[in-house]
DNA sequence: ACAAAAGTGTTCATCCTACACCCATGC
DNA sequence: GCATGGGTGTAGGATGAACACTTTTGT
């Protein structure tokens, strides 16, 4: 019998949600896995993941399981795709629909409710085997982040609020897989005025410290509704 | 009591297929619109969709909704995106899966079990209002569409297997709403080495009859893998 | 002094844009 | 011959890659 709105906080059948959660730390992507205490792959590392209620909508449930997993709200989240294979669940059809978020290191305050065997950052390279189709699913997160952080700034989401411009430019080596001229890219970025001087230096650095920047959001709303577009 | 392998052919409860098929034809993309036959928005004009079922994957349903629709398969269908909104359907709670896709000229068969009235080609300017969110989904569609053009050759399955430059021009001009230089649009593509000549010409024409193409499907493959990218 | 990273300048090839121009064909 | 679109050429600006160079700061 398909349930209704007699029973608001009951799960949809056959439909979840995974997350794919992505770091950024010693210049290296890292992702967030769970560990699975029950269940088939009980002991497992998976994406962390959940089920849609009835009262609410797919993103906030998305939103939801996230927040429920590190105490965070706010956090840059959009959806990537639903994976429907027949066959991608091993017990019974279930379809997922995938959502990746972007997390600063400041919110890396894991495991409300969790303990630090439950919950992991996993540097790419060390990605476990990944049951269901979840190889797939991180496969295609990570093709996608590649392209849409080239095309719109996003990444800033992964850095820390004030960072440096070689903070920047490595972040954007890790992504994109390849090195970059400092030169070049550091007046690239500078040209497109969405950084905001913080008026800083860095602290602590055993060689020339470097200027502050934060991602000029204001700024970069406002020219995109003038047709400008990010590039690289 | 939720459905498994005893009802293979049972449909997914609160889940949705919804396509949103262009064309493009007198200088004008279109989209394929089907008219519901009954229930609560009956004589409204809608996008095509319809439910997966249990044996069935999300693509392949997507597939068959298609085909049931324009008689034809093979045509260009990927994903777009789920719609999760609670209030999204009205009178239950649906998730949706939409669908987008390019068809030909040639696959312009349309009616397999339909008659004229039940489905019809809008253009874009023309479109009704659509019921439910169907048109955040045309929008997001639309938007996807037009960013994603510029980024794949994709834009070929809206012409005919032969065509001309100049056709070639005015469906981008049509898809990014722009005027393009001709002699250096021209160049830009054959400079890519995608286009393959027919070593035919155009007939019935009242001017200089124009080259035809066709799309070398073939050698995109293989400059993507080493690393080419096509680029507006 | 040296290491390490911050920053600046400059060259050179390449690409893109804008526009002028000639060609072929039907009426 | 003239309208219509097919198709080529070219000058000049903008862009971006490559790399040399100077500056600052901690050890």
């Amino acid at each position: 019998m398909p349930m209704t709105h007699d029973a608001p906080d009951a799960i949809i059948d056959a439909l979840s949600i995974d997350c794919l959660i992505f770091g950024f730390q010693k210049n290296e992507l890292d992702i967030l896995l769970v560990q699975h205490g029950e269940g088939i792959s009980k002991g497992k590392w998976a994406l962390p993941g959940g089920w849609i209620k009835y009262n609410e909508g797919a993103d906030d449930a998305a939103a939801r399981i996230l927040h429920d997993l590190t105490g965070v709200s706010r956090i840059y989240l959009e959806q990537l795709r639903a994976f429907g294979d027949v066959h991608r669940y091993p017990t019974k059809r279930v379809i997922t629909i995938a959502y990746y978020a972007l997390v600063k290191p400041e919110a890396y305050t894991l495991g409300a409710g969790f303990t630090a065997s439950d919950v992991k950052w996993f540097k790419l390279g060390d990605v476990p085997t990944l049951p269901y189709d979840h190889s797939d699913i991180l496969e295609a997160g990570l093709r996608h982040l590649k392209h849409k952080v080239r095309h719109e700034p996003i990444g800033f989401n992964l850095l820390p609020r004030k960072f440096t411009l070689l903070q920047l430019q490595e972040l954007y080596e890790a992504l994109l897989g390849q090195k970059l001229d400092k030169p070049n890219f550091r007046r690239k970025l500078m040209k497109m005025n969405l950084l905001l001087p913080c008026k800083e230096k860095q602290t602590d650095v055993s060689h020339r410290a470097a200027s502050l920047y934060r991602f000029d959001k204001k700024t970069y709303d406002k020219l995109s509704e003038k047709g400008f577009t990010f590039e690289l």
